[in-house]
DNA sequence: AAGATAGTGGTGAATTGTGGGTAACTTTCC
DNA sequence: GGAAAGTTACCCACAATTCACCACTATCTT
């Protein structure tokens, strides 16, 4: 028996703008964080070393590239703020919403109220989540990761048997 | 139950893209190690040599060729990051997911996350899955196996008259 | 038996991450 | 309005890691 494949696209590698990986790095005295280098090169070229920095709706720090802020933005535009919610959940996002560009050395400088929210000091691990990138206090993240696991596993068995293959 | 598979002729067709049967290697000093000629031969041409490892949901290493991993990658895309326990399984398996390349010898690099997650240390059992390679410590492996076995023995029972022919 | 292919180990060059320093710009106070 | 202090952004240099390549050995094939 033969099974025939589509001969593959040109651009068979990840798609662009997808983060996947941890990494540990330090957040310096003046509130400097390193974006991994891989992470970089993911960007497209154009908007290459720019980013938008907010805050996640875990206590951590969210940075998405600019293009898939924009998509964000757009969503956001498109929500009618007549009711008190949306109000509350667009003013979430905007109000702490700072972009950001990297220097020379591949580093995005956090602002003090990003950095006191998802309660950084030395420590920072990076984590990759496909569309956006998560900065987080890796004792947060234990915590959190622990409780949802816990108080959610029957969820999270059936998305993994949806979604691993 | 033992299956016993046929010996491949040079040029007896398996699907392409499939993997199967088992390989002995060994992890070197720098976390490398070595896929299989044939898995290498099984791949289509074009993307012969990215490789997505991440970590299985044993105690191992899951190595996705890149089409297989888009699947997934695309699933985890559209998965609304609105409930805590969806950003706790995507994180699960984005933050260990590392593309990666062979090298001119055909090895893959592991990270030391998913080293120390599938607690390889020397020898590594290559496992073809089908649409996905398995690495493990063959230590690992004879436990989980023979524990599972012992706990869902009619399940496994079941799906041997279900499917074997 | 000889050539080809596959697997293992190591080395050097290039890239990456971290700390610090200096210049420019802002803010504040006199 | 001007000077001083503080803040921000940019740049440089060093250290550590990573990656690409090379060479050797073992195994398989003809």
């Amino acid at each position: 028996m033969w099974v025939t494949f589509p001969t593959f696209q040109k651009n068979m590698t990840l798609n662009k703008d997808t983060f996947t990986g941890e990494y540990q790095y330090s957040l310096d005295s003046k509130g400097r964080v390193n974006i991994p280098a891989k992470f970089r090169q993911a960007l497209s070229k154009k908007n290459q070393n720019t980013f938008v920095a907010t805050r996640g709706q875990d206590p951590c720090v969210w940075i998405y590239p600019l293009t898939e802020w924009k998509k964000i933005e757009d969503e956001l535009r498109n929500l009618s703020s007549v009711s008190g919610i949306h109000r509350t959940f667009i003013r979430q996002i905007a109000r702490s919403a700072t972009p950001s560009t990297c220097d020379k050395q591949g580093r995005i400088t956090l602002s003090p109220s990003l950095i006191s929210f998802s309660q950084i000091d030395k420590n920072a691990l990076i984590i990759g989540m496909i569309n956006k990138i998560e900065i987080w206090n890796p004792e947060t993240l234990k915590t959190v990761d622990e409780k949802n696991m816990i108080e959610d596993s029957i969820e999270l068995n059936s998305l993994a048997d949806k979604i691993v293959i």
